[in-house]
DNA sequence: TCCCATCTCCTACGTCCGGTAGAAGTTCTA
DNA sequence: TAGAACTTCTACCGGACGTAGGAGATGGGA
């Protein structure tokens, strides 16, 4: 299973577009929201067909515009990349406890928290 | 400042002998190190030098044969890339709980262990 | 029914990064 | 002083991305 998550400035900023608009989008859409870039409307879909080739985006070509979706969540992505990133370390659990020691204290309370709800 | 901590594998496997050999090292022993890639002298030479410009090396050139060091550990690495993940989150907090979600239980006991260590 | 607006598909080009390495210049050392 | 060992510079190639145009299909309105 190809290692997908390395996405471009562009792709990520149209996943962005895609995880704040609710429900199945059409390129139109995300270019409409990608609009500051004043992209070409085929690179949007070049870039959504790139993003679905790399498994973030699901495509449903029933209608004549096709539509978009986002395959996980944004957090879904995250962990990904969180996992992907572990994944260089040596020692996992130093790697974890290095890491533990360089969030902000609220987020040491989130994970703490989200730690006891895995009981 | 430039986020450098896109590594190719090369780089990465090169890194890794750094980490392992204790103390600086020349570009003789990395390559020594990758014995099994077989490669060119000068490639080693290339990567040590890019690895450098990444930051991820310092180089002291004092004596004939340079010699390397990394600049920081292994696990601060790792650390710097978690931290560079969480950053595609739009809600940290959120990603950093769906990431508990997802470690093995030893890590998660790990992870317990570094939190209550903070304090 | 026919044409235009709209969509998708295919192809392409430029750039940057990373893997790979040779040629040339420099400096010890036997 | 000649050769071995080092560094530096330059280069080539493939792949990923940003970017987009042309061609072909198709639905909706005149």
């Amino acid at each position: 299973m190809h290692v997908v998550t390395r996405l471009g400035d562009l792709e990520r900023a149209t996943m962005q577009a895609v995880w704040l608009m609710p429900g199945p989008v059409t390129a139109r859409q995300v270019a409409a929201a990608l609009a500051d870039r004043a992209l070409a409307y085929t690179t949007v879909l070049t870039v959504l067909t790139r993003l679905e080739k790399k498994g973030l985006l699901a495509r449903d070509s029933a209608a004549r515009a096709h539509t978009y979706t986002a395959v996980g969540s944004r957090e879904d992505h995250v962990a990904v990349l969180l996992q992907q990133a572990l994944g260089q370390a040596d020692d996992r659990e130093a790697a974890l406890q290095h890491f533990a020691r360089s969030v902000s204290p609220a987020e040491a309370e989130a994970l703490r928290r989200a730690l006891d709800g895995l009981g």
